[in-house]
DNA sequence: ACCTGAACACCGTTCAAGT
DNA sequence: ACCTGAACACCGTTCAAGT
């Protein structure tokens, strides 16, 4: 793996989110990352001043893949992108929300992201509290969603072997009205979790009104 | 630290959740766990497999801690008092959010829990899809809140060096709505972000129907 | 300016051994 | 049955040294 091209901060983090993508969160350790780039780990510190130095810069690398709303662009319309957007690429990088979680140092994506949003919803015509009320709600709904998708044991639609797997570790008796629901709903054809997104954003963007 | 009591899988476990909320995840380590319980790191594994059970095994405990709806209750009441007991645990146990991401062995309490919200929506009226669509909403939104809510650099009420830290990090020029919303409604007296929890709550259960 | 080698104080886990 | 000591293959980071 070693590589001719010098060592930069942008290359670095670009490397760390493609090995956090291929081999989870846990595998992005300075030693592998160093690897990858075929250099000593020590090489690393000369662009970054540590690890969570690197969480930070992953982080807002995601925040920088999410479509912002367009000037002018009507708000609901804008939301309704911007969240589908955000919950594509949180799906890409399923390590990102759990680290969102934990870092406080947003970066500049991360902030034109959200200075986006505030200019969307307040051209609509939100109040300044209206508007905190509106972003705070539809990140909860898109980050927790994010959660729950990365927690399913399959991609949307489960395959026949983690039905059979349901199966065997939900006890009817003991759990009737979850069986109902796997039995009923998730192991029919055609059942797709990532549906949920858009039932769930529909019913929260008809709720909100500046 | 050394205690004359013999460990057991629970003592083992209830350990790891008080070693978590005092420290934080990542201070939870076999060898630190094994030091508060008067141990050597060895003497863990003859109660659990290994480090995975013990996340598992602490997640189930947050989850132990949420209120059930009670056999019934009205849906909308046993889904505000369930939502609330969720966050409150949630915040009680910032990093059990963060772990739920990455289990896929649901223990005992997620269990009974995931089940007795579905009993008290399929007895509300709903449809076995439209039960699956307000649990994951409603699911969503409380584990999203939570994330939001670890990651502010305050608890609820920002204190004056934090609100002073905004207006040093936050450029109006740059980003002239978060320097509105910053002055005009966080750093104003009264201003709670938990108070966005019940507002969103409301808005989602008052948008569901069976 | 940029990278390295050796070292330090940590990890989770296995193994063989003690009571 | 329950616990231990020593060892292995890992971590992130510091320091002094090389080009």
């Amino acid at each position: 793996m070693a590589e001719r091209t010098p060592l930069t901060r942008d290359r670095l983090l670009r490397s760390a989110v493609r090995l956090a993508d291929r081999e989870g969160i846990g595998a992005l350790t300075i030693r592998s990352l160093a690897r990858d780039l075929g250099v000593t780990p020590m090489a690393l510190y000369h662009h970054v001043h540590g690890k969570e130095e690197i969480l930070d810069g992953i982080v807002d690398l995601v925040f920088a893949e999410i479509a912002l709303p367009e000037p002018g662009e009507p708000w609901p319309a804008a939301m309704r992108r911007r969240a589908a957007s955000a919950r594509r690429a949180l799906a890409r990088h399923p390590w990102a929300v759990v680290l969102m979680e934990s870092r406080t140092a947003p970066g500049p994506a991360t902030m034109r992201h959200h200075e986006a949003v505030l200019a969307s919803l307040r051209a609509g015509g939100f109040s300044v509290p209206a508007a905190a009320t509106a972003a705070a709600v539809l990140d909860a709904f898109v980050y927790g969603f994010a959660v729950q998708e990365a927690a399913l044991p399959f991609d949307g639609t489960p395959t026949p072997e983690v039905i059979e797997g349901f199966r065997v570790h939900v006890d009817p008796q003991a759990y009737p009205y979850m069986a109902e629901m796997l039995t009923g709903h998730v192991a029919q054809p055609g059942y797709d979790f990532g549906a949920e997104f858009e039932r769930g954003l529909d019913l929260i963007l008809g709720a909100l009104a500046p």
